[in-house]
RNA sequence: GGCCUUAUGGUCAAGCGGUUAAGACGUCACCCUCUCAAGGUGAAAUCACGAGUUCGAUUCUCGUUAAGGCUACCA
């Protein structure tokens, strides 16, 4: 039976976009599911935009979401080297072999970009305009004699059409003449993306290629390179791509403007890698079922091309939230811990000393760990807030019934030694039930007093924890002058 | 401009000729609850438009419109 391999071939950019992440993703599912191989190939043929370190970012990338490559710069692999600067020669090996059978073609032209260049008014030119395509071979010799500065083309039949099947989009079919003939092999004697993947596909032995739609335009000039070797193309699956909304409420290519969009600025937000990847797994891609989380190896288990989907998705930061509240809720408290501390120094002595309690209150309402930061910022928010606050009809009190229940409170708590979120609520309780009352009702005014807010992360007793006997009795006194 | 592709609620999406057109996020109620969050229940909200084909179209065909991609010595 045929061995599935897919292969992830990403530029070293320097940063891991999230539509990037997610075609990998498929493209190790994909294989996974097939029980096949996952090959990274790292294509940095354009020198030009080499980072230092980039790789780096695509290996922890590839770490941390678990995406396991089996073969690869780094773990080797029998169709080395897998990174395509350091297969040079054979790139051009493969395009004089193109030349010689007449489906590639020497060409000199010095800048057809320029040379198309036009000004706004007037009728725009597309294309290369073939100036070399019928070089005589004496004049070819000629100028590679004289060192003249090349770049090899690809020759595509001036008519006919050519049909590549896409395993979601189905047959597609192309006139040969829309398509033009491009560079195969650049000046600097390095190829062009367009030529390498063709090459390397089919070397590394590739049975199935996933990538971004924005390929299906050139992938019938692959098709004719495939045909030209005599070589069978892989199956293509032409994924959509990632959207972002603006603000106008039109869609476009996701990108910063629309928020985070590099893996690595996702997880410093304080997204769980598990729920990134949980996220992107479901756009453009359904599993056909009601439930929506699920681990890698869930997601290995169910994936199906025939969930993939041909439409654009925009991406949803307020999704990715929930998913990921989810998982922080789910994390074992240690995991926790260890994960929050980056995101601890900004917070207040105070709170750090009580953190054991603090984090608890932390993990069970962010939505990304980012948010711890500032967390406990309205304990310090402490102004002169609107008496009105301690209204609340629910519990049948009014400013009033409040004070005397602040009175009452701070009596008791003013004598309390073992300032601990069980004996408060114990105390608490116990006045209630002294007083005939619900716990709601002796706690309200406590809570309001003590933090100015009606909405707290917390009940009353954890609000006193956190701020400590001195400053819960100093606030509560307050409110009982103000109230008087 | 040319070529290619796509079109179900605000968003992700199920559906693959006959359905009360799933489910999730978000929104809004209500329940639970010392507030919030979580959890529970419920509600509002979708087949872009126009022709065909058919007994019957969200579903098939064609057009229109809209959106996206390609049209680089970038990938």
């Amino acid at each position: 039976m045929e061995e599935i391999r897919t292969r992830f071939a990403p530029s070293p950019t320097g940063y891991m976009h999230i539509g990037n992440l997610r075609t990998a993703l498929y493209a190790f599912l994909y294989a996974k599911h097939h029980n096949g191989k996952f090959i990274l190939r790292i294509e940095d043929t354009d020198q030009k935009r080499y980072v230092e370190g980039a790789t780096e970012i695509i290996y922890d990338t590839l770490k941390q979401t678990k995406l396991i490559h089996d073969e690869g710069p780094d773990v080797g692999g029998d169709y080395g080297p897998y990174v395509q600067s350091e297969r040079k020669a054979l790139y051009k090996e493969y395009a004089e072999k193109l030349v010689q059978s007449g489906h590639a073609y020497y060409c000199f032209c010095s800048n057809t970009h320029e040379e198309n260049s036009h000004e706004d008014d007037e009728p725009q030119t597309y294309g290369y305009n073939r100036h070399c395509r019928n070089l005589s071979k004496e004049e070819v010799e000629k100028n590679l004699k004289e060192g003249k500065s090349y770049v090899i083309r690809q020759k595509v039949p001036l008519d006919g059409t050519t049909t590549f099947h896409d395993e979601i989009y189905g047959d597609i079919t192309v006139e040969n003449s829309s398509l033009d003939d491009q560079i195969l092999l650049k000046s600097d004697g390095m190829p062009t993306y367009n030529f390498a993947n063709v090459v390397d596909d089919h070397l590394m032995k590739i049975s199935d290629v996933i990538r971004g739609k924005e390929y299906i335009s050139s992938t019938p000039k692959y098709q004719l390179l495939y045909e030209a070797f005599g070589w069978t193309p892989p199956r293509t699956i032409h994924l959509s791509t990632i959207m972002g909304q603006n603000p106008d409420g039109t869609v476009s290519k996701l990108s910063k403007r629309h928020g985070a969009v590099s893996f690595a600025q996702l997880v410093q937000d304080g997204y769980l890698p598990e729920a990134i990847i949980n996220y992107i797994s479901l756009l453009g891609w359904s599993p056909k079922q009601e439930r929506e989380i699920f681990s890698l190896e869930e997601l290995i288990e169910l994936f199906d091309v025939n969930g993939i989907i041909k439409t654009d998705a925009v991406f949803d930061y307020k999704k990715l939230d929930w998913f990921n509240s989810l998982y922080i809720k789910e994390l074992p408290r240690e995991k926790f811990l260890e994960l929050a501390k980056d995101y601890t120094n900004e917070l207040s002595e105070d709170i750090k000393g009580k953190w054991d309690f603090a984090s608890t209150l932390c993990q069970s309402r962010i939505n990304k760990l980012s948010e711890i930061s500032h967390f406990f910022d309205f304990l310090d928010d402490y102004q002169d807030f609107d008496l009105a606050l301690f209204e609340n009809k629910k519990n049948k009190l009014d400013k009033a019934g409040s004070l005397d229940i602040l009175k009452d409170m701070y009596n008791i708590l003013k004598s309390e030694s073992n300032w601990s979120v069980e004996k408060l609520n114990q105390i608490i309780q116990d006045y209630a039930t002294e007083k005939g009352m619900k716990i709601g009702k002796a706690m309200w005014p406590v809570r309001i007093g003590v933090t100015g807010q009606t909405v707290t992360p917390g009940g009353g007793a954890e609000m006193l924890y956190l701020l400590g006997k001195d400053k819960s009795l100093e606030r509560i006194e307050k409110c009982i002058q103000r109230l008087l």
